[in-house]
DNA sequence: CGCTTTTCTGGTATCGCTACCAGCCTATAA
DNA sequence: TTATAGGCTGGTAGCGATACCAGAAAAGCG
C-alpha cells in the first residue's frame, strides 16, 4: 500500500514544497509566517522570496485543525436585510478584521429554531467567538454554546441571565425614557406601535418600558394604544392611521422602528396633518434618515457601532487570553429631541 | 516518544468517541452522518442515538481538510454599511444556506488593495466560491482567483472580462434608460449626481450611459451638470443646491444613489421647491424608502435579490458538478416612473 | 447449491499544517 | 577551558475527519 496515488492531484502549493525551494524546513516556513521574529533574518529572507515566487497561500484549515484555533467569528442577527444591523455589523468586522479575524454572518429570521441550527453549524465550523443579537435562546443553544467554551456576546439587549458576555444598551429603558420625554413634553395620550412581540425580547422590553412609563406617570395602562406591526412604511402609516381613528386625541405616536416612523411620518405628510402640530412622533434608533427628514424625527440613539466595536474589542481580548468573566456592558442610549415632537 | 501526553486534552468529543459508544467504527458514523442512505437502518439508529445523547458535533475543520472541499463562501462587497447590498446578501445567503453553504462577508472599502488582501485571505480559509460586488479587480486577484479555481461570481456590473460567471444588470445602460427616459418627459436640462468615480465602475458606467444619452438626444455634453458626491443625506441636499445655483435652468436631477435622491428630496421641502413642479428627481435602485416618499422617486429597479439569488444557484451548481463554463446573466433593470418626475 | 453481484462495514493512509521536543551552534559566565 | 544558557532549526507525531480499498455478509441467479 506504499505507492497509492496521492489523493489531491491538485496543483496547489503546499509548506513542504516552498520551504524545499527555500532550502528550509517546514516548520521553518510555518514559523517565517507566523511569527517572523522567530526566526533569523537570513531564513526570513529566503522564504518570503519563495512564498512570493510562488504565490503561496497557507491553508488554513490545515492550521486550523493542527492549531485547534481558527481565525473567524459567527454572527446571527434576525435578519441580514434590516439595515439597522449593518452599523453594528460594520464596526464589529472593522474589529475583528484588524485582529486577523474573520466573520461569518447569518440571520435567524426570528426563529430560534433557526438560531439553533446555526449555532450548531457555526461551532460544528469551530468558529473561535460568537455574536448574537438575541438575548433568548433555545435550550440547547445554552447548552451547545456551554460545552463549547466559545465565548460569547449578546448584543440586542441586556439580558437577566447572559450566555457569557452582554454589550447591548437597555431595551427596557430606553422605551420608557422616551414615553416620560414626550409625557414631559406635554403630551397627553401617546400610542406605541412596535414589532411583533413573539420571540422576539427587545420588543417585549420595549413595551414593558412604555407601560412602565405611563404607570410612574399615573396614566391607565390603555391596551388599545399599543399596536405590532411588522417593520415596513406601510405598516408604520397603517398603524398611524388606525390608532389615531381609534383615539381622535392622540398627540404623540412612538414606533420602536426607525422605517415605522417614517412610515408613519409620510402618512402626515399625505394627510396634511402638521408634525407635530396634530401629532407628534418618535422614533427608536438614530439613522440618518431620521435626522434629514422633514421635520426631523425625535429619536433614541443606540449606540450601534460602539456595540459592534467593543463586542470585536472584548472577543479578541478573550481570544489572547483575558480571564473568562460574565461582562454585562451597558452601553446606554440617549434622547435626540428634534423637529417631530 | 510513545507516551506523550496528547496535544489537545479538551474534552469536545471526536468520532471515534462516538463510533465506540455506538459500538461502530468511525467510518459508519462519518457515513450515517453524511450519506445516511449509505448504511443500514440499525446502524444509522445507533449513530443517531450516539449522537443524541451527546451532543456530537463534527468537526468540519477536520472534515474539511479530509475532504478537501468546504462549506463556505466568501462574499465581498464595497460597504457592509450601506443597506443597498442587504437584500442581495440576504438572498444569497438563503440560497446558499439552502443547500449548507455558509457566508464569510468582508467588505473592501472601495479599496482594491483591501478586496486583493481579502481574496487573499478567503482563499486561504479555502472557500469553495467567491461573491464580489467589484468588477474592477487588481492583477494579483485576477492570478489568485485563477489559481485557486474556485468558482466566482461579480454581481455590481457586467464586466467586458469577467473572472468567471457574472450576475448584473448594466449600469451603462441603466443610468442611460432613465436619461432618456426624463428627457422624454420633457426635462430639457438634467443634472448628474454620481458617486465618485475613482475605483468604482459601476459610477463610472453610470456617468458614462447618463453622457450616452445626452450624445444621443443631441445634448452637448456639459461636464458642469455632473457632480461626484459622497452617499450620504446631506450630499445629496448639497449637490442639488449647488447644481441649481450654477444652472438655474435645470429641471431635473438625476441621482445614482438612493440616499442621494432622498436627501435632494428633503432639500427641496426645506426650501419649498415643489417636486417636479419646480425640479424633478430621478433615484437609482428601488429600495422602499422611495416607493412611500411624499413625492414618491421616479427610480430604476435594479434586481439586487434576484441576483443574489441566481449567484447563489450558479455557485451551488457549479459545487455539484456544473461545466465551468463562464456565464455573463443580464438581469436587466426596470424604470419605474412615479410622481416625483 | 455454488457463484456472481450488490450492499454494507471497517482498516489504513493520508489531508497540510503546527506543537513539541531535541539538538546544534554561538555567546556569556565561571 | 568547560559549563550554562539562549537562539534557531529541524524531525516527528499528531489534529479529527474522509477517501479508498478490502473483505464479509446478503442477495440474486442459473
Amino acid at each position: 500500500m506504499r505507492d497509492r496515488a496521492p489523493r489531491n492531484s491538485g496543483s496547489t502549493l503546499k509548506m513542504r514544497d516552498i520551504a524545499r525551494h527555500a532550502g528550509v524546513s517546514p516548520m521553518t516556513v510555518s514559523r517565517a509566517l507566523r511569527q517572523p521574529s522567530a526566526v533569523s533574518e537570513e531564513m526570513r529572507r529566503k522564504v518570503d522570496a519563495a512564498v512570493r515566487e510562488f504565490g503561496y497561500l497557507p491553508n488554513r484549515i490545515a492550521g486550523s485543525l493542527s492549531s485547534n484555533r481558527t481565525n473567524v467569528v459567527g454572527l446571527i442577527v434576525p435578519s441580514i436585510r434590516n439595515s439597522l444591523y449593518a452599523s453594528m455589523i460594520q464596526a464589529a468586522s472593522d474589529g475583528l478584521r484588524a485582529n486577523g479575524l474573520h466573520l461569518m454572518i447569518a440571520d435567524s429570521g426570528h426563529r430560534l429554531e433557526d438560531e439553533e441550527a446555526l449555532v450548531a453549524a457555526f461551532l460544528a465550523q469551530r468558529v473561535c467567538g460568537l455574536i448574537l443579537h438575541n438575548t433568548v435562546h433555545s435550550k440547547r443553544v445554552r447548552k451547545l454554546v456551554e460545552a463549547s467554551g466559545v465565548p460569547v456576546i449578546e448584543t440586542g439587549n441586556l439580558p437577566d441571565d447572559p450566555l457569557d458576555m452582554a454589550v447591548s444598551y437597555s431595551n427596557f429603558e430606553a422605551a420608557r425614557a422616551m414615553t416620560l420625554h414626550l409625557a414631559r413634553l406635554g403630551y397627553r395620550r401617546i400610542g406605541f406601535v412596535t414589532l411583533p412581540v413573539r420571540d422576539n425580547d427587545r420588543s417585549e422590553e420595549r413595551r414593558r418600558g412604555y407601560f412602565a412609563a405611563l404607570a410612574e406617570l399615573g396614566r391607565p395602562a390603555d391596551e388599545s394604544l399599543v399596536l405590532e406591526a411588522d417593520g415596513g412604511f406601510s405598516e408604520g402609516a397603517d398603524a398611524l392611521v388606525r390608532l389615531m381613528n381609534a383615539h381622535p386625541d392622540l398627540d404623540a405616536g412612538f414606533f420602536a422602528g426607525e422605517v415605522l416612523a417614517v412610515g408613519a411620518l409620510f402618512e402626515c405628510q399625505r394627510r396634511g396633518w402638521p408634525v407635530p402640530g396634530r401629532i407628534a412622533i418618535a422614533s427608536f434608533d438614530d439613522v440618518d434618515l431620521l435626522r434629514h427628514a422633514v421635520p426631523s424625527v425625535t429619536t433614541l440613539r443606540i449606540p450601534r457601532q460602539e456595540i459592534g466595536k467593543r463586542s470585536a474589542e472584548l472577543l479578541v481580548g478573550r481570544l489572547q487570553g483575558a480571564p473568562a468573566d460574565r461582562i454585562r456592558l451597558d452601553l446606554g442610549f440617549e434622547i435626540v429631541q428634534r423637529e417631530s415632537s
